[in-house]
RNA sequence: GGGGGAAUGUCCCGAGUGGCAAAGGGGGGGGACUGUAAAUCCCCUGCUGUAAUGGCUUCGUAGGUUCGAGUCCUACUUCCCCCA
């Protein structure tokens, strides 16, 4: 993919901040958005209530296109979602029933309208859902109209399905489909809005391909396929598994201060990626930020964090997260950004043990994982480090909160509030 | 329809053929060193608990043999491979 002298804004842009991995005619493409509006459209299936970082690199795409005077279209997928993407899964994951599905769909799309503007002008982005046409199909007139351009023979060279038969785990017939849908898809909007560009993250480039051989095949009309790098950190680790687990979008699911925090955490290495890939910030001054020497690069964290977190939760929210984070660890003490767990008093009328403290913060699954954590040093409760497993009386509570502050490791503090 | 194999600590991979709470990895968590980073080193990783050579629950499911079963027997379930 050395398609180094890219002439339209669009694709100059995404190849400076790091977006291209593939391209499926790249020339051709490159005249395309420089001559005219380019829609384009990325799918994404309502597996969870809430996207998650690993999603927002492709939010960021439509994002960057829109920027360029182009066209985004956000396809929800209603209708796939009911299928599952095989790829890159070893076996069927438990089916979602329709109203999950409907559920989490409501849900997600939200987050879109942070980043993208919605509306009728000829730029301005699109919400479909798959479902409007996939489940209007008979089955037999799916496989008449669509079932004869594609041979068994390729599908199995795809990774998606050559991985499963290689490491000899079963492939359901239901999951060999999702890549046609997803082909129909592309085809679908290529007839309806003119969508010329499928984009996506690298493992979707044979679901990709697909469509886009499939709308020069049938309707002999220009049809494109980009995707994404896999992201993942500097030192291996996939992008966004953190001590909390998965790292929503939503802010239900993890608060902006916790947010926030992701993205301070980042690697050294990683930070001018992230910046480019996830801010607006210009070029140049990236540049600087990831020239930061030694320790000073953490400033540059911090503007990762603030950026990342204003796009998603609002300039408000990346304040506090940061004036909450600036208490926190700089100055070491309490902030109302930290989460507050009200527990009652009435099972232990006394005191509470330290374990029990943890536990009830969430903060370990059971009392013996409570009991580890403590023999190992890692428990701090009103910021001293507990090395057996005290009592704790309710006028030990911090005064002005009428709470313990509970602490396990370095970052994960809970408020912990008896009434 | 016939034959052969496989399911292990509910995150994953994977040893284990009568004494096993079950080797070893990975992942995850805690500590040390640092800069709320990486790398490195140490510890932990079934539940419960007066941290007891304690109790309880684990090796696809259900029974059985045995003082004792992940390990042996029977049936069943699911998956893989080969033959038809």
């Amino acid at each position: 993919m050395s398609d180094a002298a890219f002439q339209s804004e669009f694709l100059k842009t995404m190849q400076a901040r790091g977006y291209i991995h593939q391209i499926t005619h790249p020339a051709e493409l490159d005249v395309a958005a420089r001559t005219g509006v380019v829609t384009a459209y990325i799918g994404f299936d309502a597996t969870a209530s809430s996207l998650h970082v690993g999603h927002l690199i492709q939010i960021m795409m439509l994002r960057r296109l829109q920027q360029a005077g182009h066209k985004p279209i956000v396809l929800m997928g209603g209708g796939t979602t009911k299928v599952g993407d095989p790829t890159d899964k070893d076996g069927q994951r438990p089916l979602l029933t329709d109203a999950q599905i409907q559920g989490n769909i409501s849900t997600i799309k939200g987050t879109f309208q942070k980043f993208l503007t919605f509306g009728d002008g000829p730029t301005d982005a699109a919400m479909v859902n798959n479902d409007d046409w996939l489940s209007k199909f008979g089955y037999v007139q799916f496989l008449r109209d669509y079932g004869v351009h594609f041979t068994i023979n390729r599908m199995l060279a795809f990774d998606s399905v050559k991985n499963r038969l290689e490491r000899e785990q079963p492939m359901t017939f239901l999951e060999f489909n999702y890549m046609l849908m997803q082909s129909v898809d592309f085809l679908e909007l290529a007839r309806s809005h003119g969508c010329v560009l499928q984009m996506g993250g690298s493992d979707q480039w044979g679901n990709i391909v697909n469509g886009v051989e499939l709308i020069r095949r049938v309707d002999q009309k220009a049809a494109f396929g980009l995707t994404t790098p896999l992201l993942s950190t500097a030192s291996g680790q996939k992008m966004g598994k953190t001590v909390g687990g998965a790292v929503w979008l939503n802010a239900d699911m993890r608060s902006p201060y916790d947010y926030w925090q992701f993205w301070r955490n980042t690697e050294d290495a990683d930070v001018g990626r992230f910046l480019r890939l996830f801010t607006d910030l210009p070029l140049d001054e990236i540049a600087r930020l990831e020239a930061l020497p030694g320790a000073e690069i953490n400033d540059a964290k911090k503007v990762l964090a603030n950026e990342a977190t204003r796009m998603l939760h609002g300039a408000d929210a990346a304040s506090r997260a940061a004036a909450g984070a600036q208490d926190v660890f700089e100055r070491g003490t309490l902030s109302a950004e930290l989460p507050v767990v009200e527990v009652s008093k009435a099972e232990f009328p006394d005191a509470r043990t330290t374990a029990t403290l943890v536990k009830e913060a969430g903060l370990a699954a059971s009392l013996g994982e409570a009991r580890k954590l403590i023999a190992n040093g890692g428990v701090a409760i009103n910021d001293q480090r507990m090395t057996t497993d005290d009592k704790h009386t309710y006028d030990q509570l911090l005064p002005d909160l009428q709470a313990f502050k509970v602490q396990v490791g370095k970052k994960k503090i809970v408020l912990v509030k008896p009434t």
